[in-house]
RNA sequence: GGCUCGGUAGCUCAGUUGGUAGAGCAGAGGACUGAAAAUCCUCGUGUCGGCGGUUCGAUCCCGUCCCGAGCCA
């Protein structure tokens, strides 16, 4: 005679987000503790890569030995990642820690990760290296034009000022054959209950600043050296502060001047991050403040679900 | 003490042959359906160091004072 599984809905996925450093790391971790039965899936674009822990501000092997992590440190600086291919692996690694009867808590600050994997993906072709190399070389208005020649519905909707999206709307009819408003499909409901945690603008500046100094003296520089003769992906390429290490190794940039540099690197990211979640509206904010501890506002989740 | 150069947006500076000023950065807001830590859009009134003078009008010219940097004593 063995227990029941629990329902699916008491497995749903329960989402925490939140902008960097707002401590969502640390409240997921309790939250599984909580729970007994939990497993993390990270929807983060950048702690994916192995030998970037540090810069990345990726869970540390204590907190992964504690509760287990999906997503995290599993792929090579030299791979490319991408948003879809991403929510593949997280709904693979939902499904597995659901089919063991745990929760799965999903975390991270990647808004287009999040949002695949809450929403769904689209069905519309994925990125062509080669046709984003060759649209990449092409002028902003003539990437207009082609787009209005192939698809002018799409033409009509892209901000016609980020020569990114049109080149992406140009990729999606191109190598699918059919235009976008084909591919194009309602968000569908999200997979599960979300929370975004909300902090002081002020508090959180301070919280990065220290995140930011505790990097560079934990290691980040170190890990960047180290990687100074491979060849990283355009993804990891864009790692935030990798330049400024590396501009810092090089002696361009004082040891002195590159705490400050990248927690202005950092803000800026959290803020977009900000308005990226402010636009959700089906997460439900989780206000910390400096006295909350991450077990308190785990506790608080707990009680919700 | 003398001379020179500076003092303009939070910061770095541009500019006005005299008609009360604008860039970059910072900051604020926004967009976002396979690069997303990416990419892109919008937002600029500030005793133009203080006080006088000349002028119809001064941030600009003149005087003087204050502050900073440098050079000479």
């Amino acid at each position: 005679m063995t227990t029941p599984l629990p329902s699916r809905a008491e497995l749903a996925p329960l989402f925490i987000l939140g902008p960097t450093g707002s401590g969502k790391s640390a409240v997921a971790l309790e939250l599984a503790r909580l729970l007994g039965a939990a497993e993390i899936v990270s929807a983060d674009a950048y702690q994916v890569y192995r030998g970037l822990g540090v810069l990345t501000a990726a869970p540390s092997p204590e907190e992964r030995a504690a509760v287990p992590h999906h997503l995290v440190d599993c792929m090579e600086p030299t791979e490319n990642n991408d948003a879809a291919a991403h929510a593949r692996r997280a709904a693979a690694a939902i499904a597995a820690i659901q089919a063991r009867g745990a929760r799965p808590i999903v975390t991270g600050g990647s808004g287009l990760y999040v949002k695949f994997i809450s929403h769904g993906i689209s069905p519309a072709p994925p990125s062509d290296p080669a046709l984003r190399a060759e649209l990449a070389s092409l002028p902003l208005p003539e990437l207009l034009r082609r787009l209005q020649e192939a698809d002018p519905a799409a033409a009509a909707t892209v901000d016609v000022c980020n020569a990114r999206y049109v080149a992406r709307y140009l990729e999606i009819v191109l190598t699918g054959g059919k235009p976008l408003a084909h591919w194009q499909q309602n968000w569908r409901e999200p997979a599960g209950p979300g929370w975004v945690i909300t902090r002081a603008t002020e508090e959180l500046d301070a919280r990065l600043a220290a995140r930011c100094r505790a990097m560079l003296r934990g290691g980040a520089i170190e890990e960047v050296a180290a990687l100074a003769s491979v060849p990283l992906s355009a993804t990891a390429e864009k790692t935030l502060g990798l330049g400024l290490i590396r501009d810092c190794l090089a002696g361009r940039l004082s040891r002195r001047d590159l705490a400050p540099a990248l927690s202005l690197l950092t803000r800026r990211y959290a803020k977009r991050q900000r308005t990226w979640l402010r636009r959700e509206a089906w997460l439900r904010p989780l206000p910390m403040g400096v006295a909350d501890s991450p077990a308190a506002a785990a506790a608080r989740i707990a009680e919700a679900c």
